[in-house]
DNA sequence: CGCAAAGTTGCACACGATGTAAAGTTGCGC
DNA sequence: GCGCAACTTTACATCGTGTGCAACTTTGCG
């Protein structure tokens, strides 16, 4: 990895721990973003070449891209050919490329904890998120109706948010997609839905 | 009703229908909120008495209240006893308030489905709402799981906002309410789930 | 070493959004 | 009707976010 690539991500990462140790002290309205760019010395017109607002740089957010096997086996039906099933395990990809390392990420859980402006930021980008997939979700559920697209788009959506509740909530051990299977049983239970369906696959 | 009343509400329409227009005509961000406020002849200040901000002045947002004894009668079990019956039945409350006439919400909704910014923002509101509306869930799902309730808020979420897709791409003809009953077979055709189960009182 | 590409920086600027205090309306008791 | 009290709008000042642009600096590479 080049220099100019390493000082980048260096940047980014001091742009991130700057916004939450200031963040951490004086709130998020406290906070400016010319405060932030002086604690992690670089111009304010820098910090918008990495992150669009500041609420994006204390949750760390960048550009999001989906393994495409992963997103190509999805959409022709796999891995199991279960529905929920396979929604689940796409909620398992994207949770399996976080944005953040784990210090980080838990930080800014517990800032957005504190702060709801900035769940309401993370929910924002769930859902620019949930229609890039839909393109996804469409070529799956080819022939099925539109408005079914939009309800599993919604739905993976719930899995990936919740699974993040529950890994933040446990202290942020461990994967967070370990946390989806709870999720769908609580999805199931919610709707007096049986158990999931077996995989006819084997 | 009080003169008072009747000017403030002829105001508010008139920012919204504003808004509308001219969103409509040079996009959500060729628009200024000087500029509706121009158009709506009053001054920029008092626009941010009636909207937080220019995007939910298009989408004429105001704080949603649920009736007290729909949501006390959610709280203690009603009206079904059956948990996804009765959330749906709590979806069909909620969109029995709405905050425009059909009129301006269709017009919101067109713009909406022009301009991503607007769906996020619903979103954002929802997402509010649902904040909201988890001490009530709370309440029916006690001894449950805090993220059981989590769920339920989202799946919430879910119903809502898919009736008003469904809605709005039929047409915006008739009650939002009375495309909930097809969202939730969505719901549970997408997770393999059986028919809803009996109302076991009745 | 020297050129090209990439990235940072300062500057200017538009707009969103809020606090404050003054001016203007409305509601209401009398 | 009168006049006071409550409420709203309004003008003004101000701060912070976010972007376009052009100049400068640094890195990658032959």
């Amino acid at each position: 990895m080049g220099l100019r690539e390493r000082q980048k991500r260096a940047r980014r990462e001091a742009l991130i721990d700057a916004a939450h140790r200031l963040v951490d002290r004086d709130g998020l309205d406290g906070v400016t973003v010319e405060a932030i760019c002086a604690d992690a010395g670089v111009s304010t017109r820098t910090f918008f070449n990495y992150f669009e607002s500041k609420d994006d740089a204390v949750l760390g957010m960048a550009p999001l891209r989906l393994d495409p096997e992963v997103a190509e086996a999805f959409a022709t039906g796999g891995p199991t050919g279960v529905l929920a099933t396979d929604l689940e395990s796409l909620a398992r990809s994207i949770l399996a490329s976080p944005l953040l390392d784990r210090g980080r990420m838990a930080a800014a859980a517990e800032l957005a904890r504190r702060e709801p402006r900035l769940l309401v930021r993370h929910v924002t980008w769930l859902e620019q998120y949930r229609v890039e997939l839909e393109g996804l979700l469409g070529r799956r559920l080819v022939g099925d109706s539109r408005h079914l697209v939009e309800v599993a788009g919604m739905t993976l959506m719930i899995l990936v948010r919740a699974a993040m509740q529950r890994w933040e909530s446990a202290g942020g051990q461990g994967e967070v997609a370990d946390h989806l299977t709870a999720v769908n049983a609580d999805l199931r239970l919610l709707l007096g839905a049986g158990p999931e369906p077996a995989d006819p696959a084997g």
